[in-house]
DNA sequence: TCACTAACGCAAAGTATTTGCGTTAGTTTG
DNA sequence: CAAACTAACGCAAATACTTTGCGTTAGTGA
């Protein structure tokens, strides 16, 4: 029941090892199978049973909404472009073009369905994260910035809607369009 | 497998009896067992087999996004305040209030967690007529626009990624704010 | 090392989903 | 209007998935 990564370490608990094993599978048959993603599938692939899987994250969707998460966690800080617009233009164009994907869309899904809000808020936070050091970088070099969350509220979120909601996803040129929005006017 | 609300009619058809008996007992379900909603509980109460479902829909969540969907129609159009800003604020605030709720935000994930994305696409035309039907009755008075694509970019677009993705809705004042923003600068 | 606790494996029981086949209802054609 | 046609439906058997009780195992703290 325990959806979160964090393993509470408790006399008993021998968390690590299993929960590598069951995202590694779902992982690998997320790219082969891209059907027959099934508990049992995925329990045999890591070796281990079927009920070991439905006690940890309860149902399949939260254990795709575990692997999701950690899939969306940046490994790395965004490229340095030397300027603050084009940090964000470099950076959300890679994120587009990764979220915007047939597999990156799958991602933001099993992330969104889960009826625990706390793993949406996880993705909002790395977010948030990345653009904050694009931010601290631009503040470091003297440059005139905004808010995150006004970034967040007028270029990411325009971003989202479009994939989520629209028959096509947002073009590059909306993008800048956006960017160039909030770096327009002030607070 | 005819996921879509219209029936195509052809010689067997029978689609419209059945499909509004199933949709009936979801919403019935929804509200009474919060939990148990599933699809032999539905097809129990609408007086059908489940293979008619599962033949129909596919799965419980495709049916559940189907219904979802016919939801989120708007049944009316949205009131007239006086004010372009005025009604914005106002069938904004409406819908913030309602899509924020428990119900809402369930419906919410419905329409988005099914792979195939044409149940999103008409919630977001059916969000973007309303804006429209705003936008035009401000025109009739005289009153300076902006367009409907800037009120969803802007708007609508920060309001749904709080809701989906933080851990809190946005407030009144945050609504009130965007629509400043908009109304603000020019297009 | 020993006691303790939570997670795990196993297997049986309980549900849900799929599928083949016969029947029924709605549509088109003559 | 009647006959032919077609897709959806009901039924029931087969399959697959999910839940649960109980014994065992591995990690933790004393």
């Amino acid at each position: 029941m325990n959806t979160s990564a964090t393993p509470q370490l408790r006399p008993g608990g021998r968390s690590a090892r299993v929960q590598a094993a069951v995202h590694q599978a779902v992982r690998e048959l997320q790219q082969e199978d891209t059907d027959g993603l099934t508990v049992p599938a995925i329990a045999s692939r890591a070796g281990v049973t079927p009920s070991t899987i439905y006690r940890r994250w309860g149902d399949l969707t939260q254990l795709l909404a575990d692997v999701a998460v950690e899939q969306m966690r940046p490994d790395t800080a965004p490229p340095d472009t030397g300027t603050y617009r084009g940090d964000l233009e470099t950076w959300l164009g890679d994120y587009l073009e990764e979220i915007a994907s047939e597999p990156g869309r799958k991602m933001l899904r099993d992330v969104l369905c889960t009826p625990v809000p706390d793993n949406a808020c996880r993705c909002a936070e790395f977010m948030a994260q990345q653009v904050d050091i694009i931010r601290e970088r631009a503040i470091a070099r003297g440059e005139h910035v905004v808010s995150t969350r006004d970034v967040i509220d007028h270029v990411l979120s325009p971003l989202l809607y479009r994939i989520l909601f629209a028959s096509e996803p947002p073009s590059v040129d909306d993008l800048h369009h956006w960017i160039a929005g909030v770096l327009g006017h002030r607070r």
